[in-house]
DNA sequence: TTAATAGTGTCTCTTAGACAGTATTGC
DNA sequence: GCAATACTGTCTAAGAGACACTATTAA
C-alpha cells in the first residue's frame, strides 16, 4: 500500500453514507414423526419448521424465524451458524444462503436487510433452548400448496401466475399465509415478482421468506438429492429415507426403484429396528465414498 | 399497531448498533466471437467477463467487478439492476444473487458486505459506458481450470481438496488468481472452505468472487440448461447455441444429440446466415411455450 | 473439387417407472 | 392366518451417447 493510498484511507469516512443493519434469518427444517395411532403402522413423517414467538416489539406475540443481527468481525455465514447453535444446540448442519430480503418497509425499526439461510437438521439430535415466560420455540408442521395457476402465451411472450397457500401448525396454533408469484417473459427475458396476499400470525415479511425457502428446498433437492441425507440421523431405514424424499419432493416414489437408485449411497449395518408387528427393517448409514466419487 | 408498539418504536434507535455498508458486485458474463483467422472457419466463441479498472483508491489501477453501494429505499436486486444498466446499458437480463462475501478484512475502507450477483447478457446487445481518462471497462476472456485435486476417505469421513487457476485476458492484459477449495466431511456433515492463494491485478477479494461465480454458473447451467439462452441474441444458429453450451458446461457435445435434445426449445425461422464458404445455417429463436410447459 | 459447416437416421446401452411377487415379523 | 412393512426380480419405454451418413455453400 503506497503513501497516497494510506492518505486516502485516512480521510475516508464510511460514516458519510447511510447504512443498513444486516441480519440473518434461518429456516430450520427437520423431519419428525407424527402421532402414532396404531402400533402396527409406522408413524407418519412430517416436514417441520422451527419458529420462535416474539416476546418484544415489533411484532410482539407473532411467530418469527430464528435469527439475529450480524456482528462486526463475523461473516453472515458465521452469524447464521451462531444463531442456529444458540437456538437448537446443533453445530454441524447443512446451512446455506437461500435469499436476501431488503424491501424498504419490511421492518418498522428501519432499514434492515435480511440474509435468509436454510438449515437442514436431524430433529432428534436437536435440543431446543428452553422456553421461558418471555420466550418460546416450537416446531411447526409445514404444508405448502399451489392453490391456483394461470398460464398465458402469446407469440414471444408469456405470463404465469401461481398462488401458494402456506399453513404452519403446532398443537392448536395455526399460522397461514398466501403468496402470489408472477413470472413474466418478455423481450427474451424472464422476471419473477412475489407478492404476499395475506399473512396471519407470522412476524414481519417472514411468511414470504418461508414460502420462498420451502420452494428453494424443493428445487435444491431436485437438483441434488443428497441434501436429503442432512435431514436424517446417522442410522436410518430405507423406508425412512424414502419418506424423507417423498415429503421434501412432494411426490410418491416406488420402493423398488428408490432402493435401486440409492443402493450406492448407503451401507447396510448389522443393526435392525425391532419390536414392530411386521418384518424388521435393516438400519443403513451413509456411504461417504459414494457422495464424493463424482 | 397498538400504542405500546408505537412507544417502543419511538424510543428505538437503530443507530445504537454498528452497521456495515452493503454493496453489490456483479459478474457480467457474455459469449463473444474470438478472432477470425480463416474466412472459411467459423469464429471461435469465448466466455467473457466484464471488469472495470479502478481509477481511485483503494485498489487503484486494479481491475474489479462492476458494482456499487446500495441506497436506502432500494432492494439489493434493484441496486444490481441499476448498476448493470449503468455499466452496460442492458435493462432486461438474467440477474441473480449468487453469494455473499462478508469477511472482515475484505475492504480496507471498513465493514463492507458484498452481495455478489451473476448477470448473463447477450454481449452484442450491450453498449459499454464510454471510457474516459479516469475510467475504463473491458471484456476479459475467461479461463478457469481445476489444476489439482486430492481425495481422501477414511471410514465415515472424507476430505477433498481442489485448486483452481483463473486467467482473465484482454489484449495484453493478463490477470491471474489461484484458489484452494477444501471440503471436509465429518460427523455426517459437509463443510467447504475457500482460500485465495494468489491474486494478481484484481481488486479486493474479487478474484475469489469471480472463481466462485464461474463455478456457480456451471452448476446452474447443469441444473437448468435454459439459462444458456440468456447469453444468446434473439436469433441464433443451432451451432452457436451448442457452442454456448459447450463453453459454459466446459465439455464437448455431439451435434446430433444436442439438436434432438433442444428441438422443442427452439423455433425455426425463415432466416439464414449467408456469406460463408459452407452450407448456410438456419436461424432459430426461442420457443417460449416450451420454456414454461413444465 | 474441396474444405468447411449444417443437418439426419439409427443403433446401443443405461436408466426411470411400473408392477408383480416373496419375506418376515407380532398379534 | 392376518395385517402390516421389508425387500427383490423383471418388463418396458424413454433418453443419452456414439457414429455414420447426406446436404449445401464459396472459393
Amino acid at each position: 500500500m503506497d503513501k497516497e493510498e494510506q492518505e486516502f484511507l485516512k480521510n475516508y469516512s464510511i460514516e458519510d453514507f447511510e447504512r443498513p443493519s444486516i441480519a440473518t434469518d434461518i429456516a430450520v427444517f427437520s423431519i419428525m414423526d407424527g402421532d402414532v395411532d396404531n402400533n402396527r403402522r409406522l408413524p407418519e413423517k412430517q416436514l417441520k419448521l422451527l419458529l420462535i414467538k416474539r416476546a418484544s416489539y415489533p411484532c410482539k406475540d407473532a411467530w418469527a424465524l430464528p435469527g439475529g443481527f450480524c456482528r462486526k468481525n463475523e461473516t453472515v455465514q458465521e452469524t447464521a451458524a451462531r444463531e442456529l447453535y444458540e437456538e437448537t444446540n446443533v453445530k454441524d448442519a447443512y446451512l446455506s444462503l437461500a435469499g436476501i430480503f431488503s424491501d424498504a418497509g419490511r421492518d418498522p425499526r428501519g432499514w434492515i436487510v435480511s440474509n435468509a439461510f436454510m438449515a437442514l437438521i436431524d430433529g432428534n439430535r436437536c435440543r431446543l433452548r428452553a422456553g421461558t415466560d418471555a420466550w418460546e420455540a416450537r416446531w411447526f408442521n409445514v404444508l405448502l400448496n399451489r392453490i391456483e395457476e394461470k398460464r398465458k402465451y402469446d407469440g414471444d411472450g408469456a405470463k404465469l401466475q401461481a398462488t401458494y397457500g402456506l399453513a404452519l401448525t403446532s398443537g392448536d396454533i395455526r399460522l397461514t399465509a398466501k403468496l402470489k408469484e408472477e413470472t413474466v417473459y418478455k423481450n427474451n427475458h424472464e422476471k419473477t415478482a412475489c407478492k404476499l396476499l395475506s399473512s396471519d400470525g407470522l412476524a414481519f415479511d417472514h411468511a414470504g421468506i418461508i414460502i420462498n425457502l420451502i420452494c428453494r428446498l424443493r428445487d435444491r433437492a431436485e437438483h441434488d438429492f443428497r441434501i436429503i441425507f442432512d435431514l436424517m440421523p446417522e442410522y436410518f431405514t430405507l423406508t425412512e429415507l424414502q419418506k424423507a424424499f417423498e415429503i421434501v419432493m412432494d411426490k410418491k416414489l416406488l420402493a423398488a426403484n428408490f432402493r435401486r437408485k440409492l443402493a450406492d449411497y448407503v451401507l447396510e449395518t448389522d443393526k435392525a429396528v425391532e419390536g414392530n408387528a411386521h418384518r424388521p427393517a435393516k438400519l443403513f448409514k451413509r456411504n461417504v465414498e459414494a457422495f464424493y466419487r463424482g
